[in-house]
DNA sequence: TCGTCCTACTTTGCACACAATCTGCGGGGA
DNA sequence: TCCCCGCAGATTGTGTGCAAAGTAGGACGA
């Protein structure tokens, strides 16, 4: 599990949240293995651990498919999201230096003026400098493994408007309650984040099954 | 990920839980490979998926040994459970029928009388059974990454008997809350049973490292 | 006597080869 | 025409070989 794995799983997930891969996508180990020029050994392997992660799934003798998500398990990965991910904002705060809240506070504003198509990086950016910042590697584990879903279901093009005005309202916020060191704010707010968002992906996975 | 590889994974996180290797022991791919009959690859897969799950650690080019864990992650995995557990056990109490009230009464009442060494097995049917009852595969699946670590670091042997009994006792009224249909109530004691573990484990873990 | 370097061994990491399984398609029968 | 069976192609699952990395032990020099 060093080079050519390791750079496997990397390049394996990245080329997946990317969208390079559609969901439910036939991932041929053959066909991997000469994309990343190495042999199937080490793809093996970068697919069984991206299967540990959800992100793929691996059908024993037919190969590994890039997960798709039903309406149900989007709503039970929010589920955890708004289980965690609060805490760890929480934890987050008191552990924030003053350059972590201006470069939180940077990755924030910049979204407000952003491009939609940056707006993805700039948020996994923001969310996974405040997980850092929690410095809870257990949780931030657990929360690994279903983060990626609602990335994967779509991007943020699908955001309504008012939707997506509050979800980068809700990070300006955050910064806010975290300078005021008050971790039950950022929490709160982190919560409303997360249910926000809830709403939005639900409502297009609802729309695209329909 | 079929029938070798499957079996290894299951074979060796049995032997880890119980007990058979220690906190710390080498896991040569060769010797696990002859123990369990099968060439070295399904072995290799196996133990990745066990690093992915935080029961072994791999380290390049020198192998993997059995997880050990300092006093602040094995806090950090009771935040974790202390975040999750309690939701599921909420979950649980609506999809409960009569029959699996008597089912986990009957571990319940079951752990009260058994000897020491069943508990863990008779312990983990019942969290396995309100886990499975929850019906929330996402949140299962965080919990099961962490579940593991307590078991190993040590069985019921090192509880003192107020624990013990508290703990005991707390099963049995999870299943009371759950008969009453008071998912709060079932929360509750499960979050209570959960910190009441934790200080237990903490405690051994301490005077482990003293 | 202690420190450093070198050598040999052990073990993992990767590639490749073979076997088992599954899918799709075509032919034959009802 | 439809269904079932069987064959061929493709793909995964597993075993094994070889090379690289790391470790341990000893020998040599200061």
């Amino acid at each position: 599990m060093t080079r050519a794995s390791e750079r496997a799983v990397d390049s394996v997930r990245e080329l997946i949240l990317r969208g390079e891969f559609a969901a439910g996508a036939r991932l041929g180990e053959v066909e991997l293995a000469e994309r990343l020029g190495v042999s199937r050994t080490p793809v093996r392997e970068a697919l069984a651990r991206l299967a540990s992660e959800g992100l793929v799934e691996i059908v024993p003798n037919r190969g590994a498919r890039v997960s798709s998500w039903t309406v149900a398990e989007l709503e039970e990965v929010f589920d955890l999201r708004a289980a965690l991910e609060p805490r760890l904002t929480a934890l987050a705060v008191p552990n924030a230096t003053p350059a972590d809240l201006d470069d939180l506070d940077d990755l924030a504003r910049r979204m407000v003026r952003a491009d939609l198509d940056d707006l993805v990086g700039l948020n996994r950016a923001f969310h996974g400098r405040l997980v850092a910042l929690a410095d809870h590697p257990a949780m931030a584990g657990a929360l690994a493994g279903a983060i990626h879903a609602p990335i994967v279901l779509r991007n943020f093009h699908a955001y309504d408007d008012a939707s997506l005005r509050r979800s980068l309202a809700h990070h300006v916020e955050i910064v806010a309650a975290a300078r005021a060191g008050d971790p039950a704010w950022a929490q709160a707010v982190m919560t409303a984040h997360i249910h926000n968002a809830r709403a939005v992906m639900v409502r297009i996975a609802r729309e695209d099954s329909a």
